[in-house]
DNA sequence: TTAAACTAGTTGCTATATCAACCAATATAG
DNA sequence: CTATATTGGTTGATATAGCAACTAGTTTAA
């Protein structure tokens, strides 16, 4: 690649050129499509699940009996994309519903024993990952990189 | 990489229950969203354009001459998505390609003077961009989550 | 030299994500 | 009550991402 240097000729309070490898934004996102790359990977090999897929069911392993929206809602995935994920699960006998007899419109959810035993295989899985990611920091850097992660989370909800 | 869970074999070490708002990879991934999708919606509405293509735009007005695939390479989409995204902006008369001479697979992209307005105007957007989301941060501690954010970068490299 | 391997870029197929329209059940307001 | 709005969930259309196959140009090594 051709090195270019446009240099900053404007006197204005940002540089003239965004350097893409320094941007916040991107770098987190880059950052979470590798850590996420690795996940999805595994989860596929391993239990042939999506990554959405997985979130269903470790939201129903915390939370047995919830709907499809309140899971929607807790994951942050379109309720479609819950619906079309649902169905697979379903199909492999992973999750069960039934209809809530107080609201009808309503799908009670909850993991099968097969979909716990999975969940219960995946769970140290997830949490090892986890540590061996957070091996690079320091306990005291793990607490703190974990609070600057929740309120740029806040603070991004807040200016949006 | 793959995660083994022979890893684990003393099941007793993780609670046996994952919570996944607390689990690194999940809030990374959310956090990273949360933020792409402000910022998306920006440059859809403001300038037509995708993430993907704003981040081709960004690398040819850090390196103009470079190729599709030192693009691919650099933004880290592949280049099958690349050279569609690629498609667009050349029918749109942002970017202009050239067939280099000394190599004749290759085809040198530049921002076209259309392209290098669209560029100016978006680059201050972005850094104002940057600069709210990270108000909620002092001094220190953002130069603190720009090294972690970076050495955890790394460090998910190095392990997979 | 020249055959084989490699590289730049495009295209097709498939999986996944997003948006909007829709159905059926329930809640609410007049 | 009944008409209207709202909610839980599904489906269709479309956009985006990822993988693999392919073309054409270039490099390598016999």
């Amino acid at each position: 690649m051709q090195l270019n240097a446009t240099m900053n000729l404007t006197s204005s309070k940002h540089p003239a050129v965004l350097t893409l490898e320094r941007f916040l934004p991107y770098r987190l996102s880059i950052l979470s499509n590798r850590i996420s790359g690795v996940i999805a990977e595994t989860y596929k090999d391993k239990f042939a699940l999506s990554i959405t897929e997985w979130r269903i069911m470790a939201v129903l392993g915390e939370y047995p009996g919830a709907s499809a929206d309140e899971v929607s809602i807790k994951i942050q995935i379109e309720k479609s994309m819950v619906s079309r994920a649902l169905q697979k699960l379903l199909a492999r006998h992973l999750v069960s519903r039934e209809l809530d007899v107080a609201d009808r419109r309503r799908q009670n959810l909850s993991l099968t024993e097969t979909g716990l035993e999975i969940y219960q295989q995946i769970v140290p899985v997830s949490y090892d990952y986890e540590n061996l990611l957070q091996e690079c920091f320091s306990k005291p850097e793990r607490e703190l990189f974990d609070s600057l992660i929740d309120r740029l989370y806040e603070h991004a909800q807040d200016i949006s």
